[in-house]
DNA sequence: TGCCGCTATGTTAGCGCTATCATCCCGTGG
DNA sequence: CCACGGGATGATAGCGCTAACATAGCGGCA
């Protein structure tokens, strides 16, 4: 009978050792061509990495990140990823990410934060860099964990007054008044709005719509709307219908975001509404199809792309230990006024 | 001077071991009450889950990963996240997976088997306990690192006629065959059909639409758009201009997803041409919205919610080391005849 | 010539967890 | 009264990698 090794527990997998002995090195000189290629010799490397390719070795990240006290992962959180503006942003994101060599946990917390909460408990066991949340409304065991896990953490897509935090994003209180300024100053007076699924970033565009309203005189809480509902185009033809009933005589709806709009507009084609002639119709988030339904959508384009690129950005300021220059970036937004209005 | 340990490493994280030193127990204890909770009695266990509690301790995945040789973690490689088809099917996959324990790794290759490579070689570090990917094609060297990561691995969307892998999905060129038979059922005889971003899926449709046309005797080359562009609304306008100037008498217009289909109906809208009176239109993947334009799109449900359930349940029978009873599964699709055709 | 300092490479000792084997304790039956 | 079995708990030794320290080898300068 062979003497087995008690312990055994070799994975069968090709290691940094296997490499190691391929190559007839030691072991530390194969995790320095990976790791900091100008610390080794030409000669040397070269003859490593063929033993790399020969063997097919991918290294172990787990083993890694273990050894090094560094994951290379960066944990990022985004409400939705049926929202054009988020995949967008991650798309942002990961293309600052990616090249400087992190990867991306991706979670989606249907924008609650319980589940934002556990999410972000499941993914601090792989010890991130970073993290890049959406929003700044976290629960108080989430602001616990974040504190806990000693990663730099930036917020996206709210701004925090209070510099507390770092934040990258756009006023959406401001948004919101700038639409209902661009309605008021289009001689739009019995202007409605519909808000569904009230996450924070909605309820402040609505304060913002509801400021300029009330300093106008035309504030009328018949023509102010909401459903709890998650968004989507359905949700707007049926919102529509709510809103004829509830005050049909109003002359405009801002949407607070573009799929309510999409799907008032369809309805209004369908019941032939004339838009915007008898009602203006105004959206929210520039989703790709609004530049190009009939009529064209007047909406409000936030700077998605900007927003994850600068998010990243400010994270990989911080991952590396310095400093950055300001901790709050207000990337603003932009009213793209076109035919609905 | 005080005597410093020469090799300090310590990462100032809350370990096992001062979990276990905290409940007066030994460290392997507090892993099982982690890990299998049955072999622990309830007392200690107790104790335990209070010392957890008190120091805010969260398991180290790299370690645990490191250690057991299963990192809990399943590869999702998808082509797209802007596509709702994707996103529905990641979160059918997420709500079989996570109940189970497994975490995903998400990552889109937007549509290049290049990039798919790239990625899965990034994933493959993590030793991913199975591997879901998109479509068939894959590069030879995905496959290489397929069969060496010795990781299951099913395939989504496609399905694979040899059985030679594990597949669930529908049959696309079966779907695209399908729509051509309705629209000649409706007695459209002139019937284009325009493609964009020819990933094999739409490929496969086309064949299917090429197919039926040819036995109908309707087939004509100049009806048979294609764009290598990706897909959006944008381009649907754009295609239906080109479709116009080339073949004005079509009457009508099957577009190889429901993107397309909808910048094709706004530009009609736009245009004042009648839908469908002067031009059937159809589209491939029933988005939300498409249930509500004006009017409502004629489209193809592909069970995205069912693949992404399915193809998870047979991962989980291969990741827990069973034969499943079949390896390739087609779930079909839904001919969603609407008012545009 | 001999000493210094620098670069290229190697040795050792963990990182935090779990597999494996060892031990302990208690009730049972001969 | 003691060997025995089985459930609960513990000790030990890695998993594959890298930080920290050690060393070899070489050129330059006084």
């Amino acid at each position: 009978m062979p003497p087995r090794k008690p312990h055994s527990r070799a994975s069968g997998r090709v290691t940094l050792a296997d490499v190691a002995a391929r190559a007839g090195v030691s072991a530390i000189s194969v995790s320095r061509t990976l790791q900091s290629p100008a610390q080794v010799s030409a000669a040397l490397r070269a003859r490593i990495q063929a033993a790399i390719a020969e063997l097919g070795y991918v290294p172990d990240h787990a083993a890694r990140s273990l050894a090094s006290a560094r994951s290379g992962t960066v944990v990022v959180l985004v409400p939705s990823l049926g929202n054009a503006v988020f995949v967008e942003t991650l798309t942002a994101i990961q293309a600052v990410l990616q090249p400087r060599g992190w990867q991306m946990l991706i979670g989606n917390t249907r924008y609650s934060p319980a589940e934002e909460e556990a999410l972000l408990l499941a993914w601090l066991g792989h010890r991130p860099d970073g993290i890049l949340l959406s929003g700044l409304d976290q629960t108080g065991r989430t602001r616990a964990l974040l504190a806990g896990s000693g990663a730099p953490v930036v917020h996206m897509m709210e701004i925090d007054a209070t510099g507390a935090c770092c934040s990258v994003g756009s006023g959406q209180e401001a948004a919101g008044a700038a639409m209902a300024g661009h309605l008021l100053a289009r001689g739009y007076r019995r202007i409605a709005f519909i808000a569904v699924q009230l996450d924070p970033r909605t309820r402040q565009r609505r304060e913002g719509w509801r400021q300029v309203m009330r300093d106008a005189g035309c504030y009328e809480p018949a023509r102010d709307l909401e459903s709890p509902q998650p968004s989507s185009v359905g949700l707007g033809v049926e919102m529509l219908e709510q809103l004829l009933a509830q005050a049909p005589d109003s002359d405009a709806v801002f949407c607070c975001n573009d799929d309510l709009a999409h799907g008032v507009l369809f309805e209004c084609q369908r019941r032939g509404i004339d838009v915007p002639g008898r009602l203006a119709v105004a959206g929210f988030n520039d989703l790709p199809a609004s530049a190009w339904t009939h009529p064209r959508l007047t909406t409000i384009a936030i700077p998605r792309t900007g927003i994850g690129q600068e998010a990243a950005r400010l994270l990989t300021e911080l991952m590396a230990g310095r400093t950055p220059a300001q901790r709050t970036i207000d990337l603003g937004f932009e009213l793209k006024a076109r035919d609905s209005t």
